[in-house]
DNA sequence: TCTACGGACGAACAGTGTTCGTGTCAACTG
DNA sequence: CAGTTGACACGAACACTGTTCGTCCGTAGA
């Protein structure tokens, strides 16, 4: 009997699966890992990457992730590695190196916006990463192109990427905070506004250049912030 | 009966309370928090503060916090604006601009690194605090002092400081990470010899200079994309 | 003396990363 | 072709996290 109703059993299956079965066995692979999780921080950011939301997207449990998955940390160290495979990287010129080397930080810091939050991560995986090398690489390769000596070449390549990461960063934060509830929230005028309202006593420069220090539409700042390292080289 | 009861019940806590009378009451303060937090911080790292932790260092559960604290975020808020106030600003003079830039800059970067990853938290609470604000305002008296022009003041003083928190992050991340587990744990040495490692094909200059990429002790790449910045105006 | 009131706090909720043990299906082996 | 093995999928659980609700209690004011 116990066979007849595990054959029964069965008989059920296979008659559920009749509809289950075009989507039925899609294995799990890190590939459609990384996918998931890549459209999940697009739309929701990078917070609400979380490895049960993830694997509930891909119509599983959290366990299942973790045969191809080491760690969160592991699968964050992918995202910006897939991140970073997405730059492409020019054939170094010497008269337009500043040029380049720029293009290179701003097609990284689109790819760092576009998945909000995600700066986070990189932060965490600069060193380790194999496709982040390959824009170390790159970079280097465009400023020894432009004569620029090997140590000053890889600190400033340093600094850059640090820098990307924390405009990044901070960006995503400023129009993607965790709470949009109360008072969290603060446009650009707002925040002219409150400057403004500082006791002049203490804060004198910062009231009278509040336009300035809240100026920067765009990459302005961004790209400020870039040609002073490059002219200083 | 009740009442008899009661009064025993009291009685009891008077003989109870003979120990602990002179450590009892001492109330939950913000500033006792904040202490609390900074400590814990500073011995275990940011990925340690907690709640609960905090509360339970206090000896008391993570609900007494709310009363003082309306969020993690703001005691965040609370621990940086603490760190700020820490640092000293020089009066401006006008000779000697860059040197009490980078240190004033040095002297933040140093607060940050004592207490590993709160640099975090300062990414994220850059423009609402008000004691930042007062380092903004002091880097901005140094800058105009020194015959910068407002608006690319403002911009150099931002790119700054969003390079020495992602700089105190990545530093703290390297030296005091999660896990000291199986091989996150790369030392200089380490880093050097997987540098080496890699395909000269494709990594050309990484290998090449990989003593160069890998070098700057101490503070040394800090300072250096300091002056990048300043050198730049 | 009685009454409010504000802080302290136990318990609980929803959610997190991660692990253990079991199931189940596929492919290689005899 | 039958049988075993091994890799993968996954349910359940653990130890945490931030945060809230309702209750308690001690002190200040009427």
């Amino acid at each position: 009997m116990k066979r007849k109703s595990s054959s029964r059993e069965e008989w059920a299956a296979q008659i559920a699966a009749l509809d289950a079965a075009p989507v039925r066995k899609e294995p799990i692979t890190v590939d459609r890992i990384v996918t998931t999780a890549l459209a999940l921080v697009e739309t929701e950011g990078f917070a609400a990457l979380t490895m049960r939301r993830v694997a509930a997207a891909l119509g599983t449990g959290p366990a299942s992730l973790y045969a191809h998955v080491r760690n969160k940390a592991e699968l964050d160290d992918l995202l910006i590695g897939t991140l970073s495979r997405n730059v492409s990287l020019p054939t170094p010129h010497a008269g337009r190196w500043r040029a380049q080397f720029a293009d290179v930080c701003g097609q990284l810091r689109d790819q760092f916006l576009r998945y909000p939050g995600i700066a986070q991560a990189a932060l965490a995986a600069a060193p380790a990463n194999l496709d982040t090398l390959r824009i170390t690489e790159g970079l280097l390769a465009i400023l020894l192109k432009g004569g620029v000596a090997p140590r000053p070449a890889a600190w400033t390549i340093d600094a850059a990427l640090l820098y990307v990461s924390a405009y990044t960063v901070e960006a995503s934060l400023r129009r993607h905070p965790d709470r949009d509830e109360d008072s969290r929230v603060v446009d650009r005028d707002e925040i002219l506004a409150r400057l403004r309202m500082l006791p002049v006593s203490r804060f004198p420069h910062t009231v009278e250049h509040a336009d300035e220090l809240n100026s920067g539409s765009g990459h302005e700042r961004f790209e400020f912030a870039l040609q002073l390292m490059l002219k200083g080289l």
